[in-house]
DNA sequence: GCGGACTGCTTACCT
DNA sequence: ACAGGTAAGCAGTCCGCG
């Protein structure tokens, strides 16, 4: 029969892997049993003396370990078979035993065991990875299956995936929760959830047992917290879900709700199964995984999404996310007032349950704006929903590889023990090359960038650990040889270029076929998500390349993709000033030039030379002409600040980089300014216009005018509040807000106003006077005018040799008087 | 004992 | 828990002064 792969787990007590299917709107539960193996390489003097390239040639070894039995709590095991096969190895054709063994658990036991006959290999990957690798299977798609039944359960005989674009006809829901919280964040073993919201492509309902009972049509009351519960989980059944989204329900809402089953012995469970929510350990946080169900927590793809910079939220909250990605607005309500509305009734709890309906809206809505491209990348990746949604680049790119390692026949590196991550970590490489620009406006300028400079590069010059110093090509002009001195083979293409290559011109096809489509049409949302994800794992590639903990890591290559970057941009910029260009910036991969009064025809036949002369894969492409564009100087230097420009194209569009205006760690008011300032130096060039609007926004903030909310500074506190050296503003508020009694958990990114409280008056350290938005009773305009709108605005002016005074701009810093 | 210069910690940005 | 290159604020410290 044909169905949708939705979900793949282990399940220990079968000992086999379990499917989620849906086939015709129904889920099927199927179990599959699958062999678990490890490589061994034996050493060589273990091996007989029979022809090198034959694997019989470790009989010797192989009756040693068939002597190898191992405990596993319940009985004693062998191993189950012993299989000499031929793999490609560190870019060798190699000899290896699988080892094949009864269980997974198994493995690390064995694994433990040979290790004294040779080296292994591939003994530490998740089984279920093992399982969708070994059958080629892609998660999300259609499969054709069959099954026999054996004791009640159907197990899979055959399985086969059809490859398709189509998202899963899955049936999502959304859920949040309003939890009673006296003591600021919610503990679940004690403070009762108060009422659970949820919502789907139909409808949005609202289950609680507040007292005064509401009439609204999607509020349901019922008796007790039990009852919630109780319904929430016949809701489930009764709609089928298959996939339910939560904001944040790894650390919070799933936890909290099992939590409380088991506080008000409530007789349910919200997965398929019986198994209570299982929270387990993914990297650096939690992620917590239902029966049956996939939980797709949207807190994280948001965070995704933001990490790659496709938004630019300030604040990772539902809100924030709402707004950034959808562009739309809900209600908020005030955290403490949940006690005060469930306690006193009324108008507030109305508003808090009109809240809770919102937020379940609200996360239905991110999840299905999320979800075609974390299915997207799931497919591409052979990876669940689950583990797309939650991967981090690096783990995607593995799992990328760690399938097309198989099925070249390739065995993988290992992780690297602590070791050997210490050792990578002690010595960095040289990066890319940033020229440094001249502070000054400019005009009739041309931007070009390398597409996709680094994957080119890696493709271009097949970079990749297992074509590093090959043998089969030592002699002159035989190797790619690197500006590092590096050799990589010319023969046998790597892996990872490979892989890149796949992937780029997937990419570049998909790309083609989108134009044809309505951008409305559910093909193109499925082709973009595809692209989407495509370029995920083509921007991740080079960097995986020097992370420590990668199984790929090589210093070599890392370097030498970065040490051509070098070469190419230079050897562009040269090319540049020889045509005749002003070349006035470049950053790794681009180059900012003037054209003077040479034509754009010019400036195109410069690319079409330039082009000419490049690999295949590589490309030279302008990226826009630019009218005008300012660069500014470097604070209180004379040199010209890197990484800060702004340029303004012909339609009159602007694209800003690295300005305060674009950091969240600036307060709004000086960011608006900055912003404003160059907008008007970009679109008229009038200098007294930009003074005269400085002028008005400092008079605003002395009479105390400018809104609270335009002065609060966002800065994330990356450690423990007690691990800081030094106690900077964002520190300083935390300490005082616990203090107070308010609750600041760690690692959050704190607002704060810079006031004028702390006791010691004008001269008082920043630190002292730093409050968070809640308890800031008002704003220090000193500090505000000298610390932040002046020294953003001036950075502009001051680069066009305009100072404070030759444009009437004065602070209130003492001896400089009123104005 | 003071104030400016300098250093180091820290964050968030750019490619 | 993908890389290196970069600007910049603020705390804290150094250092010269005399």
């Amino acid at each position: 029969m044909e169905a949708w792969l939705l979900d793949v787990s282990y399940v220990h007590s079968k000992k086999a892997i379990r499917l989620l299917l849906k086939a015709n709107g129904k889920s099927i539960r199927a179990y599959h049993k699958h062999e678990p193996y490890f490589y061994l390489k034996p050493k060589d003097e273990v091996r007989t003396d029979a022809p090198k390239e034959n694997a019989d040639g470790f009989a010797s070894t192989i009756e040693q370990l068939k002597k190898i039995q191992t405990f596993d709590g319940e009985k004693n095991y062998n191993l189950e078979r012993i299989e000499p096969v031929e793999r490609l190895l560190e870019g060798k054709k190699t000899q290896v035993l699988k080892l094949v063994v009864a269980h997974p658990g198994l493995v690390p036991k064995f694994q433990d065991l040979v290790r004294q006959y040779g080296e292994t290999y591939e003994f530490n990957i998740l089984f279920t990875r093992r399982y969708l690798i070994d059958n080629q299977l892609t998660p999300s798609s259609p499969v054709e299956v069959e099954f026999e039944d054996k004791n009640g359960l159907r197990w899979v005989t055959s399985i086969r995936t059809i490859p398709s674009e189509e998202i899963p006809p899955a049936n999502v829901l959304a859920f949040d929760i309003e939890t009673y919280n006296p003591s600021g964040m919610p503990e679940a073993k004690r403070d009762p959830m108060l009422m659970l919201s949820y919502a789907d492509a139909h409808s949005s309902n609202v289950i609680t047992y507040a007292k005064p009972a509401r009439t609204e049509r999607f509020v349901q009351n019922v008796a007790s917290e039990k009852e919630v519960l109780e319904r929430f989980a016949q809701v489930l059944r009764e709609k089928h879900t298959d996939v339910l989204c939560t904001y944040n329900g790894d650390v919070f809402d799933v936890p909290y709700i099992s939590e409380r089953a088991f506080q008000t012995r409530a007789t349910t469970h919200f997965g398929r199964d019986h198994a209570p929510a299982k929270t387990k350990r993914l990297g650096l946080r939690n992620v917590t995984s239902l029966g049956g169900r996939i939980h797709f927590d949207v807190y994280n793809t948001v965070f995704f999404l933001n990490y790659i910079g496709a938004t630019k939220l300030q604040r990772m909250t539902q809100l924030a996310a709402y707004e950034g990605l959808l562009g739309k607005t809900k209600v908020d309500f005030p955290k403490d007032q949940i006690v005060p509305a469930w306690d006193n009734g009324g108008q507030l709890l109305t508003d808090l349950i009109e809240y809770s309906r919102q937020d379940a809206v609200a996360a239905y809505e991110l999840a299905q704006y999320c979800l075609p491209l974390f299915y997207a990348l799931g497919k591409v990746t052979g990876t669940t929903l689950f583990d797309a949604s939650r991967f981090s680049s690096g783990q995607l790119v593995e799992a990328l590889l760690l399938k097309k390692a198989f099925d070249r026949g390739e065995i993988v590196p290992n992780k690297p023990t602590a070791e050997e991550v210490a050792a990578r970590t002690a010595e960095p490489i040289q990066g890319a090359y940033v020229k440094l620009p001249q502070a000054g406006v400019y005009e009739n300028m041309a931007v070009y960038d390398f597409k996709s400079l680094y994957p080119s590069i890696i493709i271009s010059h097949n970079i990749d650990p297992s074509t590093l110093d090959c043998e089969c090509c030592r002699g002159d002009g035989e190797a790619h040889v690197s500006p590092m001195g590096h050799r990589f083979c010319k023969k046998r293409l790597g892996l990872i270029p490979a892989m890149l290559q796949e992937v780029l011109t997937t990419r570049f096809a998909i790309q083609k076929q989108m134009k044809a489509l309505d951008k409305d049409s559910a093909e193109y949302k499925q082709l973009y998500g595809k692209q989407w994800a495509l370029k995920i794992l083509a921007n991740s590639t080079y960097g995986v390349l020097l992370y420590p903990r990668f199984r790929w890591f090589r210093r070599e290559c890392g370097e030498s993709v970065t040490a051509y970057g070098r070469q190419y941009i230079q050897d562009t910029i040269a090319k540049a000033e020889k045509d005749g260009f002003n070349v006035l910036y470049a950053d790794t991969d681009s180059v900012f030039f003037q054209y003077g009064n040479k034509s754009k025809q010019d400036v195109l036949n410069f690319a079409k030379n330039v082009n000419a002369a490049l690999p295949e894969s590589m490309q030279l492409e302008l990226e826009d002409f630019y009218p005008r564009g300012i660069f500014v100087s470097k604070k209180q230097e004379e040199t010209g600040a890197k990484k800060k420009y702004a340029l303004i194209n012909e339609e009159g569009k602007i694209k800003i980089r690295g300005f305060e205006l674009v950091r969240r760690d600036w307060s709004k008011v000086a960011r608006n300014t900055q912003r404003s300032v160059l907008e008007i130096l970009l679109k008229e060039g009038d200098v007294k216009k930009a003074a005269e609007l400085v002028r008005t926004v400092v008079n605003e903030l002395k009479s105390g005018k400018t809104p609270m909310e335009d002065c609060v500074i966002y800065t994330q506190l990356k450690k423990k509040v007690a691990n800081y050296e030094i106690k900077s503003p964002e520190v300083g508020a935390v300490i005082h807000a616990r203090k107070n009694g308010v609750n600041v958990p760690e690692g959050a990114t704190v607002a704060y106003v810079i006031t004028t409280d702390g006791g010691g008056g004008a001269s008082e350290a920043i630190t002292e006077k730093a409050r968070i938005l809640e308890l800031a009773k008002n704003y220090d305009p000193e500090y505000y005018i000298n610390n932040q709108v002046l020294p953003a605005v001036l950075k502009i002016l001051g680069s066009l040799g305009y100072d404070k005074d030759s444009i009437k701009i004065k602070g209130t810093q003492k001896g400089l008087g009123e104005w």
